[in-house]
DNA sequence: CAGTGGTCTAGACCACACT
DNA sequence: GTGTGGTCTAGACCACTGC
């Protein structure tokens, strides 16, 4: 249950030293209600693709008005973890059935738009189950030598390969996953993530580097050792800013581009 | 003045066919205050850096409640076009003073965060007048032929020259931009195109590639030629989306690298 | 202290989708 | 028609800033 007041967030105890810094920390209630369904969310009270109970029905809920709900959902949906659909209702966002096939695929072909040029042909290389070393631990959050899933595959457009990615898994989150799996799987991977292991991934932080091919890559996307790929590591986070995946991709960029909006 | 009640969008003319698609595209009154809005921004009306006028004044002045004026200053504030400031009011948005210095450069150092590198060392290399190239001239909305201003310049970090960059600039707005005044400017460039030329970045789209460095390129950036180097493409909008700048670029990746958020 | 933006409420009406 | 999200209003109070 919510106090139908705005209160302040809870300063006991954690303090570093006596009177510094301890802000008392105002937080507004639709801010307390964002975080309540972020919890449901979160447990999977509602699961990707669902509908969420109504904004009378939350405001009801948790005894607050339903602007208030409605200030909650909205800054739910600007970050993309819920979709407002007027006369139908609120969704939980999915990489299922988005009509965004990749939503966190950059990569655009120079000329035309990623339609025009069809879907995507995907090769699984490899998909082994290894212990962590020393620096995918850390990004991952695990300890040096837990269990972790790594897979290689080839993406390619129209017959040429264009991307090889190396991803890395907890292996804990992700028991079961195969080869075969992924490999029959239709549809993104993060959509296979959702739906069998229940991972749904919300942010990604990208770093982008130009480096030369080695011998292995330049075989795996047919072009001469030394050509200049982008490289493209990934950390991708689920709910909580908990990271769930690493991912180094090299992609050529001689008929495609990584595509930026600033603002 | 505005209607204080939503009106449909004018569809006179402009048809292509009888009854063909012509969606009575309904306009909620804040789109309407904000379209003002952006419009006395576009105007100069107010300066960046400017304080605008409260929200009750607004409301009054369009004749809408103070929450039809929120929220279109929400959708400002949302787009980076104004800041606004508890208790202080809310100011148009500026490349200049704002305490993110470079706020379109997303090349971070490997280690450490930007500030922790110090400022960049700039270097104009050249700055001269020329007749546009057709791609130049297409891409920046002008004719083949008219007048623009070409920049080279080299960024260094630290001692070590990591950016190369190519701008192009109408020359109509930007008459009088010179090398001098460019090297003596205290300031993000950016900054200066507001204060000198009443131009406001506002938005812009990249292109990112890998490319090999060619013997130019290598030279002004002291790696070896054939060094695979990234290429970033800019297009940079001001107000109403035009296109007012050009700006292709080459990164050094083995120190820094481009940092990206998906979400 | 007065003035600003920020939060919260309650109620009315509109646009849209499904049945 | 019913129920959903979307818009608009009016008023109250809160938090922050600067005089």
């Amino acid at each position: 249950m919510a106090i139908p007041t705005p209160v302040y967030a809870d300063t006991a105890a954690a303090e570093s030293g006596p009177g510094v810094g301890a802000t008392p920390a105002f937080s507004p209630l639709y801010q307390q209600i964002k975080a309540l369904i972020l919890q449901s969310l979160q447990a999977g009270e509602w699961k990707p693709g669902d509908l969420i109970p109504s904004e009378m029905e939350l405001a009801a809920r948790f005894r607050v008005s339903q602007g208030t709900v409605r200030k909650a959902i909205d800054e739910l949906a600007a970050e993309n973890l819920v979709i407002r659909r007027q006369g139908r209702g609120t969704f939980v966002a999915t990489h299922a059935e988005q009509h965004v096939q990749y939503r966190f695929l950059r990569l655009m072909p120079d000329s035309g738009d990623a339609s025009s040029e069809g879907p995507a042909e995907r090769t699984i290389i490899d998909c082994k189950r290894l212990r962590a070393p020393a620096d995918i631990a850390r990004t991952l959050g695990l300890r040096s030598g837990d269990a972790v899933l790594q897979v290689r595959r080839v993406l390619a457009f129209q017959g040429v390969p264009t991307i090889l990615e190396d991803l890395w898994l907890p292996g804990g989150p992700f028991r079961g996953l195969s080869a075969e799996r992924l490999a029959s799987f239709q549809g993104t991977m993060y959509a296979l993530f959702e739906t069998e292991f229940g991972v749904r991934m919300v942010r990604a932080e990208e770093k982008l580097r130009a480096l030369a091919a080695d011998e292995e890559s330049a075989s795996l996307l047919n072009v001469a050792p030394g050509t200049p790929l982008l490289s493209v590591e990934r950390i991708a986070y689920t709910y909580n800013d908990a990271p769930m995946e690493l991912r180094r991709g090299l992609y050529r960029t001689d008929t495609h581009h990584y595509h930026n909006t600033l603002s």
